[in-house]
DNA sequence: GCTAATCAGTACAATACCGGTCCTGATTGA
DNA sequence: TCAATCAGGACCGGTATTGTACTGATTAGC
């Protein structure tokens, strides 16, 4: 159905947290309480997000995460690629040789354009506009998505 | 990985086909050995794409499918949505009573906006435009994508 | 140092979904 | 009537996802 992993979902949710308080440690477990998720989850995302360059970890006693970059600074594209690896709508769109009608397939280059534009509208959402959203406020304006090339 | 399954793709390919000659009435068999895919699977691919009025079925001797619709009026959404039923990034995108979080989810309203962007920018795309790239075979173009493992 | 808190890494079971196949029945043209 | 073809299920195996558990490494504070 087109949807993005429960992984990728607890990661904005993770993400949100973190960024309303940019320079504060937080712990996966505390972080896990806020979110109400269960913190093998919450950990194992966190770990994954840490390895993306997203956020910094902080170990030992009073250890923690904290945001790596800024909130304006931080797309969604790279979010979900943290947690599920590069986007790209069919398997072709990624690497070459994973699929075995490659030689003979006509919608190829189509589905490569496709996932770039997918890519690139995920990419003109940042951390900030969610967290801007997240009180409850209206959505200002919606957000133009050029295809064509 | 946020990408389309296997059937809608091959739903593309069938649809790319019906297009080059969508007059003509093309058999379930014939599509499969043109486009190399197995006969059941193109069968049931078919069939969903019948159910959703994309294209038109006919039965008995002499039978098959044509597209219901002109190529310009045929969305990659409306293909994918077929195969796969409604777009949503995440649960709650699409129905409500879907997560148990939903009462104190925080990231709910911009999920909802971001699915909304990424349809909008699948419904720019049309079957017409698909088949206009296919027959520009492209030559080995190097679409290198990093892996970051 | 010692201890407790915390992250890092791996492994593993349960579940759900997907891809693919097959069977039976209904419809239609010859 | 007969053969070709679609319609509509049921069914199964494989794989990915999800969630959990365990062990080890690192750090702060006493």
């Amino acid at each position: 159905m087109l949807k993005v992993s429960k992984l990728s979902d607890y990661a904005t949710v993770l993400m949100v947290r973190l960024a309303a308080e940019p320079q504060r440690v937080q712990s996966a477990a505390e972080l896990a309480e806020a979110a109400r998720l269960e913190p093998p989850t919450v950990a194992k995302v966190l770990k994954l997000l840490a390895t993306a360059g997203l956020v910094d970890s902080f170990r030992g006693a009073a250890g923690g995460y904290r945001l790596a970059l800024p909130v304006a600074q931080i797309s969604i594209v790279q979010i979900i690629e943290a947690i599920e690896g590069p986007i790209g709508m069919t398997e072709c769109s990624r690497r070459e040789g994973q699929c075995s009608h490659e030689s003979h397939c006509d919608v190829r280059a189509p589905w490569q354009r496709i996932s770039g534009a997918v890519v690139q509208s995920l990419s003109q959402i940042r951390l900030a506009d969610m967290l801007a959203e997240t009180p409850a406020r209206p959505p200002p304006s919606d957000i133009a998505i050029q295809i064509h090339a």
